[in-house]
DNA sequence: AAACATATCAACCGCACGCCT
DNA sequence: CAGGCGTGCGGTTGATATGTT
């Protein structure tokens, strides 16, 4: 429908957010918030638009968010909630405090995705130099032959585990076992948390965000996660070593 | 040391959705 | 109900860092 570009683009800031705007971007939404994101670098006398704000700010000036390297376990998290959740970095992200989706996006397609991919072929073809190199010390979770991760949990389109399709979610489910259970160690409070926060979405008092603040839709999405989550046999067939710890 | 290749990550773009009038 | 608007999301790009030859 025709709708103007977000931003103009005359006169307004690209690239890189110097110390100073992120001062100025902090200190106003401290003291105003950001209601209006629109608005909002008017406001606070930005060269920038809302959108480019509200980028800066979820992403990098937030003071909720975790900075520095992904953890071990965040990073079998995203492994595993990409297998139930596809391409939805927002969800994932929601899921993993203090993480972004950019960020886990970042993640996912930088490091992640080559843990899961089969094997590379030892011909000598295939790889460039830096790549062959530099997977090396990746040298984690590297799934073994025929059980690899399917492509579909892999595909660009978040359809590839999209609500209806049942079988591929399951199968991205049952996939799981093929994580060797020293490839695979979440600290059990992480899965109990994400799994409860899965199924009991009207429990606004944890502070987690609920199904609704993940783009979830309570009535059929939350449906499908909740009896595949009871098709899986819950945490305890899932993940039994994590109720080990 | 230089040139090149590759990895990383911050930021942008365009689309879709929901709310409001 | 249609259309405008603001926001959020996912995909992609581009600059920079780092490693290799």
């Amino acid at each position: 429908m025709g709708r103007a570009p977000c931003c103009e683009k005359m006169g307004l800031k690209r690239g890189p957010w110097t110390p100073e705007e992120d001062r100025v971007l902090v200190a106003h939404i401290e003291r105003h918030g950001h209601s209006n994101w629109r608005a909002l670098p008017k406001q606070a006398g930005l060269l920038r638009c809302g959108k480019s704000c509200r980028l800066r700010w979820i992403n990098y000036l937030r003071p909720d968010i975790k900075r520095g390297n992904f953890t071990r376990e965040e990073e079998d998290a995203i492994i595993q909630l990409h297998h139930m959740l596809g391409n939805r970095w927002s969800a994932i992200a929601a899921r993993l405090p203090g993480r972004t989706d950019n960020e886990i996006k970042n993640v996912w397609h930088t490091h992640l995705k080559k843990r899961l991919e089969p094997k590379a072929p030892t011909n000598a073809a295939a790889p460039k130099r830096r790549a062959a190199k530099k997977q090396q010390p990746a040298e984690v979770v590297v799934l073994d032959g025929p059980t690899a991760v399917p492509d579909q949990s892999l595909s660009t389109t978040t359809a590839s585990v999209a609500p209806t399709d049942y079988s591929a979610a399951s199968s991205s489910l049952e996939n799981a076992d093929s994580f060797s259970s020293e490839e695979f160690q979440i600290d059990g409070s992480f899965w109990s948390e994400t799994l409860a926060m899965t199924v009991d979405s009207s429990d606004s008092s944890s502070g987690m965000e609920t199904a609704d603040d993940l783009g979830v839709s309570s009535s059929d999405d939350m449906d499908f996660w909740l009896d595949l989550f009871m098709q899986a046999g819950g945490v305890e067939n899932y993940l039994p070593q994590i109720l080990e710890d």
